[in-house]
DNA sequence: GAGCACTGC
């Protein structure tokens, strides 16, 4: 007998051969079990999901389990799971919400006996691994059986055991590209909803749909306090237009105190620094976290920062301690990373005064990562932030004011070991009347040529109309469908063609997709896998600030005069055929840790085009190779050229008519009359990066509907296009005449 | 003659 989700379920009965008396789940009534039923089972010795006997530690940590604010609400829970569809749930840090819903959920649900799974989702890898490793510790099983994780390059889940799964959103939505329905669940839990990540808003979208569709499908969005009200309403789906109902449970931290500067401070990293150092002398002992934007901003306070305590120190060795300065951003490598979690340094002498440890940290200390034993939060009230530009289609990262959430998780750092202070670095005013209330969700400020592709394969008819919690710039949407119609992964009805469908199987930028999708045609697809696994993985170059021309020097020994695309397959090549020698990355400037992502994307994305039978191919001949890459290279990113305009390197991008220059770092020894770049950033003036020199008659050739000289806005780019364009004519038309005449010209060729 | 906020597939 097969399960049927659509009719109500069966108690459970003993599945195998055991009888009421050992099966700790008889008589279980999937989702309507109440509070008794669960702690008998989770209280018995024998594990009712895998029969085995319970163990000590099991028994240890459900001691620890049970003081969780959110184990008293059991039976509230348990409740209000039956009784509805979608529930939104609330639970500030430290109330358990992650790990013990999902469990609760399962003893309710009963997954494993309709082999149906139970999804929870997060927004970074990590924590789904490190969440997943402690609920299978909670509820006595190995790692990757009854529970597991699902992230990108690893599926630590076995089918038909694995019920409960913690995975990245973005895994869940390209499992929905395969399966819209998500058949495979009976639960789907959306977890730090509030971030509001790409991927967690697209998947609440498809939710709310699903929702009508599957009725046996159950849904829990999880998030902080303050935007419960707006997904609550969003996710009212009942014919009366309730809102959805929520579920509170109380967090455990500690109170923090919060101080406002009395006037705006004009100079905010002069601020923090004095605000650190005053911390330093005047408060009590504890560790100290400060908020600035970026890499350059914080090494350089941490230099100033140590030379001023280092100052005090020596001046009044009775009453100030020693103090570290340590630098946190995403770009440092692990290992200099783990040196937050170091102890503050003892005293200078015994029974002197305290030392103190400082960490100056990008947004990274907002969410993903947490530092115990800090009790003084510095917030400037700043951070950079991504932000789109639909007219000139730029990304770009600005210095901006956060938002009040942002204020508030800042201050929550300082309280999570005992009652901290949080400086803010303005007034009490701006903080009302100036910030946000809450951070623009990615999908306001983003390229969303992905999503589209996404969202139009996973059968979204009208992406206009989308039930978006929050709706994208109709420019944006127009932006991403314009490019996808160019790069015909879009026909002209908005159709998805049989090659989008295979562009949005690739984890990738359609771009790049395209690119690798045509490349066997050009001969090089061995290559341009290569390049685009190095574009999809952070800066390989390293340049320490005291050996900059080192480090330049060794970046010249790699370049190909040609392109920045060149010279990364290059460097991905020299990678490979020295391996062996494990200081080869170091000593030529390079991060072994991106190259070794590298390596692992390019295998994955091997694996995708096999699944589609792009053959992997590549010429001896190395002029033609580089040729047929730049050919390539022409298919997927001709909206992305630039031309030269006068001698002083000018260049002038194609349509948008941004005037760029050519970044520092390009590799390029003459300035082509044609490039193509990878991307545009907006710095201290606008920069075009990674670019590669092409021929105005391949982009005519590779992108006709792009380069339509009747619609092309006029300039000298149009009349340099137009020059090479009627060339090519005469020359067709010259070849023809010769072909008319006889076979005089392509004889000549091939004695050559 | 500059700089990678942070995630994710």
């Amino acid at each position: 007998m097969t399960y049927n989700p659509y009719t109500s379920a069966p108690p459970v009965k003993s599945a195998s051969s055991s009888t009421s008396a050992t099966d700790p789940l008889f008589g279980f009534l999937p989702r309507n079990v109440n509070v008794k039923q669960v702690l008998k089972a989770m209280d018995g010795d024998v594990n009712p999901f895998t029969r085995q006997p319970h163990s000590e530690q099991y028994k240890k940590i459900l001691q620890i389990r049970k003081k969780l604010p959110v184990f008293a609400q059991m039976e509230d829970f348990l409740k209000m799971f039956s009784e509805n569809q979608i529930i939104v749930m609330v639970g500030e840090t430290g109330s358990g919400k992650t790990t013990q819903i999902p469990q609760f959920v399962c003893y309710s649900d009963l997954p494993h006996t309709k082999r149906k799974l139970v999804a929870c989702t997060q927004p970074r890898r990590v924590a789904a691994m490190s969440v997943a490793k402690r609920v299978a510790d909670e509820m006595d099983v190995q790692l990757g059986k009854q529970v597991g994780y699902s992230i990108r390059f690893e599926d630590m889940t076995e089918p038909g055991t694995t019920f409960l799964k913690y995975m990245t959103d973005g895994m869940l939505l390209r499992e929905a590209m395969n399966d819209p329905n998500l058949e495979r669940y009976s639960t789907i839990i959306l977890d730090e909803a509030h971030e509001r990540t790409l991927a967690t808003d697209i998947l609440m979208g498809l939710l709310k749909s699903l929702a009508k569709r599957r009725p046996d499908l159950k849904i829990i969005i999880m998030s902080a306090t303050l935007d419960a009200l707006k997904f609550q309403k969003y996710f009212s789906i009942t014919e009366n237009g309730e809102p959805a109902p929520l579920f509170k449970v109380p967090g455990r931290t500690h109170p923090v105190e919060v101080f406002y500067t009395q006037d705006p401070e004009p100079d905010y990293v002069e601020a923090a620094i004095r605000t650190v150092l005053m911390i330093h002398r005047a408060e009590d002992p504890g560790d100290i976290l400060l908020f600035l934007t970026g890499e350059e901003e914080i090494e350089d306070a941490c230099r100033k920062i140590k030379l001023e305590a280092d100052d005090l120190m020596n001046q009044d060795p009775e009453s100030v301690g020693p103090l570290v300065c340590i630098p946190l951003y995403s770009s440092l490598p692990p290992q200099q990373q783990q040196r937050i979690f170091d102890p503050a340094p003892p005293p200078r002498v015994p029974e002197g005064p305290p030392g103190r440890k400082v960490v100056v940290s990008t947004n990274i200390a907002e969410t993903s990562l947490t530092i115990d034993g800090i009790v003084y939060v510095v917030d400037p009230g700043f951070s950079k932030q991504r932000v789109y530009n639909p007219r000139i289609r730029v990304d770009s990262l600005l210095v901006s004011p956060i938002s009040k959430a942002s204020a508030q998780q800042r201050a929550g750092r300082a309280g999570r070991t005992r009652p901290g202070k949080c400086f803010r670095l303005y007034t009490e005013k701006d903080f009302m009347t100036e910030l946000e209330e809450q951070t623009h969700p990615e999908i306001l400020r983003s390229n969303l040529a992905n999503v589209v592709l996404e969202l139009v394969k996973l059968g979204v008819k009208d992406l206009v109309r989308f039930d978006y919690v929050d709706a994208p710039a109709p420019e944006t949407l127009m932006r991403a469908l314009e490019l996808l119609n160019f790069l015909a992964a879009l026909d002209d009805d908005g159709q998805l063609t049989a090659l989008g469908s295979i562009m949005a199987d690739f984890p990738l930028d359609p771009q790049m997709a395209k690119m690798l999708i045509v490349s066997p045609e050009f001969r090089c697809s061995n290559e341009v896998l290569t390049i685009v696994a190095m574009l999809s993985v952070p800066n390989v170059w390293i340049r320490p600030p005291n050996q900059r021309k080192e480090a330049d020097a060794a970046k010249a020994m790699m370049s190909v005069p040609d392109g920045d695309h060149l010279t990364l397959l290059n460097v991905f090549n020299n990678y490979m055929q020295n391996k062996h020698d494990r200081n080869w990355a170091w000593n030529n400037y390079l991060s072994q840790r991106a190259l070794a992502q590298a390596e692992n994307v390019r295998a994955q994305l091997q694996h995708t085009m096999e699944r589609f039978d792009i053959d992997l191919v590549s010429t001896d001949d190395q002029r033609k190779l580089y040729t047929g890459i730049r050919q390539a290279l022409c298919c997927g990113f001709f909206m992305q050229v630039a031309h030269k305009e006068g001698e002083k390197g000018a260049y002038i991008t194609v349509k948008d008519n941004q005037v760029v220059a050519l970044h520092p770092s390009c590799g390029l020894d003459t300035q082509p009359e044609w490039v193509i770049y990878h991307e545009f950033v907006l710095t201290t003036k606008p920069y075009i990066r990674t670019v590669t020199e092409v021929k105005a008659e391949w982009l005519l050739e590779f992108a006709p509907q792009y380069f339509d000289m009747s619609a092309f806005p006029d300039g000298e780019t149009k009349r340099a296009l137009l020059r090479v364009q009627n060339k090519r004519s005469r020359k067709a038309i010259e070849g023809a005449n010769g072909n008319s005449k006889g076979i005089e010209r392509p004889s000549k060729k091939a004695r050559k």
